[in-house]
RNA sequence: GGUGGCGUGGCCGAACGGUGAGGCAACGGAUUGCAAAUCCGUGUAACCCGGUUCGACUCCGGGCGCCACCUCCA
């Protein structure tokens, strides 16, 4: 079955053809490293976390291709602002680089610990201040940029085809336009190529055929996208937010430059509001990964997200996240407990069947959602439904492969792709001592229960169950797991 | 003002022109020393007004509300 795509470029569902059979080539916006991530950067990481997980749980060869902006991204609209990042290293009497270096780490340990795969690699717009000088001269040379005062401006007015992404017509965009009068641009729909940085105390600047400066934003894109994945490649992904101006150009930079059709497809994640409001770094209400896995596990905010379709708004709330945490919860246990009866033999032979039977329409069905636009919330919905069908197959007797079978299901897509599940126990390698403390206190609570010194049992499982270790007591004897990884 | 999108139970959130997924919470029962977990069962939903249709939450029109982009932000 072909996995169909919502192609913001066409606006269309359409079915997923490769340039090159078997192989996807996927370019994603990545951040402009100048703070802390927030979680609008996890939906929008974890969207295409998942999205190349797929692909290569469906058997492509995947080249995910990711950006690091470190120069260029400016404050301010009209290419007159400072440098973003040179602005924030000022307050903090620090290099740019110094300063792109710290919040990059800190990037890359908030996508580990959200569980978030390593693309293939990451690019960084200063390591490629020639590609982007070479493709700025092949669009002056085709007639589609001009030089000012050692400023390159690409020319909309050249570019007919400009707004076919973000479906905007020129008069919209002139209208739309800050007018400057003392503009040295011939349209004000122009936008930098190369900013000329004479004369000016900008840190970061490179030689180039206009003199001393440095790149506009889009150009980085186009020009790091087509060296590594070709001028005609797979998937282009981003935020919403960025369709325009920043894919916008990005496409006219390309196809300008003759340098091929630049992606073919388009997918946009949307946004993430906080309590129903508007979160932006702008508006000081930003929710730091950081801040919300002091609270959550990874897979609870991960789980959060994929329960909404990555183009439509995620409401981030308290309560929302309760909600993930008991999903996280729940989904877990029943894979411990099918992991733990795969291992015995036999079993109810109509329960196994039953667990069978469900295990594999489950897979199916979390397959055709997959398919069908990366459809998280129903992937999570049938997965969620194998889970109570399996908790119902195990207190009828259901063991060996048949619980196997459906634990695979679980691992496979709960685990593998969605990365919902986990915090159980054994996670988190120490000396053993805990495991054998927790045995301990375990065997001290039964014999208390049999002597039926209830106050004593119930504070031993009162006070595990502050350190995150949860009792659960059966008939053939209690067991323990661990709820969280620590806290 | 322009463009795109959205309005579903207590909260979150899907699909579908014809029985309205799933998660969390709530209630009753089983189980338990009491719990927890689990199982069984229950309830409550489609912003408003028109239209198309045998039939609309789903399509069309109008209204109201919200969001995004148009200006830096995933």
């Amino acid at each position: 079955m072909p996995i169909m795509i919502q192609n913001s470029l066409t606006r269309k569902k359409e079915e997923f053809v490769p340039v090159e059979p078997g192989r996807v080539g996927i370019y994603v916006c990545g951040p402009t490293v100048y703070g802390h991530s927030h979680v609008g950067h996890a939906k929008s990481y974890v969207t295409f976390d998942v999205i190349v997980k797929w692909f290569r749980a469906s058997a492509f060869d995947v080249l995910y291709v990711q950006n690091i902006t470190d120069v260029g991204h400016l404050t301010d609209d009209a290419d007159e602002g400072d440098d973003k990042i040179e602005k924030a290293a000022r307050s903090g009497r620090v290099h740019p680089l110094e300063y792109v270096d710290t919040y990059m780490r800190s990037y890359f340990s908030d996508m580990e610990a959200l569980g978030i795969a390593h693309p293939n690699f990451y690019v960084r717009a200063t390591q490629h201040i020639i590609e982007q000088i070479e493709q700025i001269k092949r669009i002056l040379a085709a007639g589609h940029a001009y030089e000012v005062n050692g400023n390159v401006y690409f020319d909309v007015s050249s570019w007919p085809e400009y707004g076919c992404l973000s479906g905007r017509r020129a008069e919209e965009l002139i209208e739309g336009a800050r007018v400057d009068v003392r503009s040295e641009k011939k349209d004000p729909r122009d936008f930098a190529l190369w900013k000329s940085a004479e004369g000016t105390g900008h840190i970061m600047r490179w030689p180039s055929p206009w003199g001393e400066g440095y790149p506009g934003w889009h150009i980085e894109c186009s020009a790091m996208a087509t060296k590594y994945l070709g001028g005609t490649f797979d998937i282009h992904g981003g935020g919403m937010e960025n369709k325009f101006p920043h894919h916008e150009c990005e496409i006219a930079q390309a196809r300008s430059a003759g340098d091929g059709d630049f992606a073919r497809y388009w997918i946009h994640n949307n946004m993430i509001q906080v309590d129903g409001q508007k979160m932006g770094k702008s508006l000081g209400n930003a929710i730091l990964i950081k801040d919300v896995l002091q609270d959550y596990r990874a897979q609870a905010l991960r789980l959060f997200l994929l329960q909404t379709h990555y183009s439509r708004p995620s409401n981030y709330t308290k309560e929302g996240m309760a909600a993930a945490e008991a999903g996280v919860d729940r989904m877990t246990q029943t894979l411990a407990r099918l992991e733990e009866a795969s291992t015995s033999t036999d079993g109810h032979a109509a329960a196994n069947e039953a667990l069978f039977r469900a295990a594999s329409e489950a897979d199916a069905r979390a397959k055709a959602a997959m398919d069908d636009d990366f459809n998280t919330p129903v992937a999570l919905s049938v997965l969620f439904e194998l889970v109570t069908a399996s908790n119902r197959a195990l207190a009828e007797g259901a063991l060996g492969e048949a619980a196997g079978a459906a634990a695979d299901v679980l691992r496979r897509h709960a685990g593998d792709v969605l990365g919902v599940l986990g915090g159980e126990n054994g996670e988190g390698a120490d000396d053993g001592l805990t495991e054998r403390l927790a045995d301990f206190l375990l065997d001290l609570r039964s014999r208390l229960r049999d002597q039926k010194q209830w106050d004593l049992s119930d504070y031993i499982r009162d006070q595990l169950a502050e350190m995150g270790i949860e009792i659960h007591d059966s008939p053939d004897g209690s067991t323990w797991t661990r709820i969280r990884e620590s806290s």
